[in-house]
DNA sequence: CTTCTTTGTTCGACATTCGGCCAAAGTCTT
DNA sequence: AAGACTTTGGCCGAATGTCGAACAAAGAAG
């Protein structure tokens, strides 16, 4: 019979004792992830801020470095006494690389793992030309990248995707795209699984957007959201510092969310869509009938950086309209951060001076309080970049860094 | 020279092995998690989910029992071979209250830690009177139910709390609260660590709606927004299972966004919010304007079930105006489920045939496919149910119970 | 009544972690 | 410039935790 409850004898803590843990570092992976984030960039750091034995956590970046996850660079300089070795992730053997898909254009980035870009390239390309055809040009151009760059195809570690229409997360494929036939149910990670033997992350194009925009230039906002106003209108979500896809994978689909009475036609077939009213296509459609020329959302970005006063006058409306919908998402969404990306953000001096104006209008102090509202910062590889984060991301997760230790045990 | 990086396995794992870790199970913490979640009920069911020897988890639930936390019961029916012992989590010994503070009420509830139900107590009460003499009641109600139920108020492990009003979880202190006069930057936990010496979580009262709603009647989604109709209109928003709070804390507030072009003014000085045109107290200014005798949202209910054309009429265009709203909600959230709760929501046929309508009519067919749009299966008790959860889960959390283990180690 | 299956416990082997000790390599003081 | 001090990292024995095999328990199946 076992004993009861023991009388519990002093078993209090030490005074000194670390505050339990903070829960990190509780493998090897979990190190790594210390020093690829840059919480800490020596043994020393790292045993601090785990509590772990000093040499428990030698031991542990051993195997580090045995694995060739991590680089033992020249000493720091020191702060009184021994200087410290200082750990850093071993980038030239592990790379990335993460694809942006469009509907007329596929752009490839080749990144290191420690997210520095390496090589890109971009390409006019039908997406409609199907799957085989299409990630076909990207297999190719993948190999090509890795040539140029002179690393080897087997230091690919993963591969992450940004496709315009929406997708099933956790199997990598579209589901029911509408610009994208032909991809319906496609299994682009088996795709690449086969060419390169590596895992590929899909995911719809504005979240990766909204991933690098975060990771890239607001690392210190946890709640962040990307909206993309280019052709249509779409939104990338960031909660609690992770993407939030919703129950489906179609989180984020706000182009058609109806402004104020307006009722102009939408090609969803309903009316007063704020991608209708605000999205480059109707813009330019508008101004085409003002007898301007312009066919696409560049057009219309062209005509305001001539100056044209129907076309800023039309982008600030827009983003007016734009403003009236992410009112109210601020006020139900409570973001820190909203970035606003997209073609049309080239001319963000008017757009977000529409945007602002009806968000401080009509959110609440609390909420807005100390809201920032500002234009994309990062550029056109944006989603390239955005894919490349999402396939590092997974190839340095705690898990998959232990299971490659314990894989491949030596 | 340290061997250059291993031909890392990429994706093929070996056919028999368990899958990994599932994540769980880690700790004896964790293992108290499967047990309290039901996930697992025998020893040799632990073993089988978490792919730990069955003698590792043999000495974790000896010590979760040692501890009090586990129960072993009578043995389970045979399977063809040694029946099972039973494990279960140990309720006599552990109790949490729910407490729920409205604007004009409040509610006390006593659960035990597995969630039962075990004595409620419901008092008029102005919020406005200020913390000191609130709490001071909830304090005395809380002895009292305690002495009631034949329980130890040493048995009491945490407290979870919900209010009409913003609140910063993380300290548990409500932020300028418009209907709680005298409680901006209270320590409410503090005033419970005080008196009872344990943990207290406070939370905004439509979130703890929506974690009763979510954990009780929909445990099987992962995305929820629960809506309450009452007086005012508010949101709770449950993301990957979890509360979403926002940066702030004040996530969910949909009652100031704006519905169509509508003017009626709202008291937060702006006009067409949401809540002038459908909240509970607007519905009965209407109903007053037309002659009828209403005051506050019940009376609207009254006229609904007394079969008042005017106030059916009124209800319809109400849902509809809240519909409209949850359909840009959904388009950017993508929930599986939404309920409706609060006041209004006691003529749920009425209202959610409105809500039903608009959003059905302006969501997205992929958002829409699967959504689920239903009334409150939660009933009066559901906030101080909630708030019970929030204590509940927070004193089961493997971290927390890891710390009582080794916290009173023997 | 024997054999089989499943559960739970006991116990020795093995791995991990800790903490103390020591060497290394700098700064600071005299 | 020499010695004292500080901080880092490696080494090693002790403590702890986990595993797997063997075994006992308890019922089902034949």
């Amino acid at each position: 019979m076992p004993p009861p409850p023991p009388p519990s004898a002093s078993g209090a803590q030490p005074p000194g004792a670390p505050p339990y843990s903070p829960s990190a570092g509780q493998s090897p992976g979990e190190v790594l992830a210390l020093i690829s984030s840059g919480a800490a960039a020596t043994r020393a750091e790292i045993a601090r801020l785990t509590g772990l034995a000093r040499s428990t956590v030698s031991q542990r970046v051993d195997a580090l470095i045995a694995h060739g996850f991590v680089d033992e660079d020249a000493e720091a300089g020191s702060t009184g006494g021994r200087p410290p070795r200082r750990l850093s992730l071993r980038t030239r053997e592990h790379a990335v690389a993460g694809v942006d898909l469009g509907a007329s254009h596929c752009r490839v980035a080749l990144l290191d793992i420690g997210g520095t870009l390496l090589a890109v390239r971009e390409d006019p390309l039908t997406i409609a030309d199907g799957p085989e055809a299409v990630l076909g040009h990207v297999e190719r151009t993948m190999q090509r990248l890795l040539e140029e760059a002179g690393r080897d195809p087997k230091t690919l570690r993963s591969i992450g995707a940004g496709v315009p229409g929406p997708v099933e997360f956790s199997t990598g494929r579209p589901v029911d795209p509408p610009i994208m036939p032909g991809w319906h149910q496609f299994p682009i990670p088996e795709f690449f699984d086969e060419r390169f033997g590596v895992r590929a992350l899909v995911d719809n194009d504005v979240n990766v957007m909204a991933l690098a925009e975060q990771r890239r230039a607001f690392p210190d906002t946890s709640y962040l959201l990307y909206l993309k106003v280019g052709t249509g209108i779409g939104c990338g979500i960031i909660a609690d510092g992770r993407l939030h896809r919703g129950a489906q994978g179609s989180a984020g689909d706000i182009g058609h969310i109806r402004v104020g009475e307006r009722e102009e036609l939408c090609r969803c077939g309903n009316s007063g869509c704020l991608e209708a009213i605000a999205g480059g296509a109707a813009l330019a459609v508008r101004l085409k009938e003002l007898g301007l020329e312009a066919s696409a959302g560049l057009d219309v970005v062209r005509l305001v950086k001539e100056g044209n006063r129907e076309a800023v006058r039309m982008v600030r409306e827009a983003g007016r309209a734009v403003g009236e919908v992410l009112a109210g998402l601020v006020n139900f969404f409570n973001p820190e951060t909203v970035v606003v990306g997209g073609a049309l953000a080239a001319v963000h001096d008017q757009l977000l001076a529409g945007v602002r104006e009806a968000v401080y209008r009509r959110s609440h102090p609390l909420a807005t309080h100390v809201l920032r509202i500002e234009p994309s910062r990062t550029g056109e590889n944006a989603a390239a970049i955005g894919a490349g984060i999402l396939a590092i991301e997974h190839a340095l997760s705690p898990r998959q860094v232990d299971m490659a230790l314990a894989g491949a045990a030596g």
